[in-house]
RNA sequence: GGCCCCAUGGUCAAGUGGUUAAGACAUCGCCCUUUCACGGCGGUAACAGGAGUUCGAAUCUCCUUGGGGUCACCA
């Protein structure tokens, strides 16, 4: 809309076609042919590879343009010359060359007067002005042709760079039609788009130097020709994920929160959790945001905990310490009047101290007590800052209560 | 099948005749540590195969193998 060479619709675009067309004719680059389906048909069942140019040695121009003047229908098709090399230059592939003998008469404009993409494209990138012509590795083989088009307007060639797709395996390409995710869907499942622009930007492209995180502003300036691939690349969501992790790490806290109030929203902590303090706990421990309802299991998922989460080999300690540690822990947390992480983790760690224990078995034996889960998104004292004071005490009396 | 293209670790990738063949993700180990994660340090792991050319090939040539693309009145 609105740009300086228009129209854009390709059905707005057929008296273009058309008149380019004819024109092709006249020069003998291309000509008019009346086969019918049927006689298609038969030669490419008697084995032809390609069309047998009936129509150009059996029909000359006058009659070709009397039979149009009938309203005959009719088809445009490219003249393909017999003998010769096309060659052109991509700037990934380098030079391709291909043998005119092996190239058919394809169809330029069809018998309802509309371009088929072989005539279309040279058209509309030669009025529109385009310089370089950016596309899948699909068409390498089809440029040859398109290169006679613009060779026989006089037209000068663009400059080509032929992409490999970005694959799902070695034999698949990565498709959403076949049920790979799109960029949508990478955004639904907690992907920074800035995360995902940065890895698709690696499939495919390396910048001169050793750099894996580049922002959108970084790729503009790095963005060279020479650092394309010329061979397809696998995806690996791995990889995207580490990338995402570092992004959601540099977020801002308002942005972070942003991002994370729906997932805490959908679990229902609204009211019952400090938002700000989850988002403490998590930012830096979270690849994508769709981890979140894992990581907080723990918050509804604690009054089965299995018990022998209580040992610990390395600490050497097991439910039987947790059994005699418990009810003084819980005495002493009982006397704390502020649950504040700093506060709680040094006076704990006297504590330790004072029951001579060690205090990595305490905090654990603690941390096990207040969330039955081997893996938390903080420590001891940062999950009961988390609880506050009286869930905290609940919770560990729970605990207690089941080791009998 | 014809034609075109591609080929470095599990993955992304540097490398353009002389390198101990980078780096990143993943993985494994150690350190840090109130668990995990982060971070730090280190390990395992690659030139598809075969002939040439050359004093010397991941780099050049050919063949083989493997993979992809294309052979429409679709794009």
């Amino acid at each position: 809309v609105g740009g300086s060479y228009g129209p854009y619709i390709q059905s707005e675009r057929k008296d273009i076609y058309n008149y380019y067309a004819h024109k092709l004719v006249e020069t003998g680059a291309a000509y008019y042919c009346f086969c019918s389906k049927e006689r298609l048909a038969k030669l490419q069942e008697s084995g032809a590879a390609k069309y047998d140019k009936y129509c150009l040695h059996n029909v000359s121009l006058e009659e070709a343009k009397a039979r149009i003047a009938t309203g005959e229908p009719f088809v445009v098709r490219q003249n393909i010359p017999e003998s010769g090399v096309s060659t052109y230059t991509d700037l990934v592939f380098g030079e391709i060359s291909v043998d005119c003998k092996d190239l058919d008469d394809n169809i330029l404009l069809k018998s309802d007067g509309m371009p088929t993409y072989n005539f279309a494209n040279v058209i509309d990138d030669h009025l529109m002005n385009i310089t370089h012509v950016i596309r899948g590795v699909e068409y390498l083989s089809s440029t040859n042709k398109y290169n006679l088009i613009y060779d026989a307007f006089g037209w000068q060639r663009p400059q080509y760079i032929h992409l490999q797709p970005i694959m799902k395996d070695s034999a698949h390409k990565l498709s959403k039609r076949t049920g790979d995710a799109s960029f949508e869907d990478f955004i639904k499942k907690g992907y920074l788009s800035q995360a995902i622009v940065n890895y698709i930007a690696l499939l495919g492209w390396s910048p001169k130097d050793n750099r894996e995180k580049l922002s959108m502003q970084d790729l503009v300036e790095a963005f060279s020709i020479e650092g394309l691939s010329k061979s397809p690349s696998i995806f690996d969501e791995n990889k995207m994920r580490w990338l995402n992790s570092l992004y959601m790490k540099e977020l801002p806290k308002e942005e972070f929160a942003k991002l994370s109030k729906p997932y805490y929203d959908a679990l229902g902590l609204a009211g019952k959790y400090d938002y700000e303090l989850l988002d403490k706990l998590l930012q830096s421990r979270l690849e994508i945001l769709s981890e979140i309802p894992e990581k907080l299991k723990f918050l509804d998922e604690f009054d089965n905990f299995d018990l022998s989460l209580f040992e610990n080999k390395k600490l050497k300690i097991d439910q039987s310490t947790a059994k005699e540690v418990l009810p003084k822990l819980l005495k002493r947390l009982e006397e704390i009047p502020s649950f504040e992480n700093a506060v709680l983790f040094e006076n704990l760690k006297q504590f330790a101290q004072e029951i001579n224990i060690k205090s990595a078995a305490l905090f654990w034996i603690m941390r096990i007590a207040l969330t039955g889960a081997e893996v938390t998104p903080g420590g001891a004292t940062e999950m009961a800052e988390l609880f506050g004071k009286e869930r905290s005490l609940e919770r560990i009396k729970t605990a207690y209560n089941r080791l009998g």
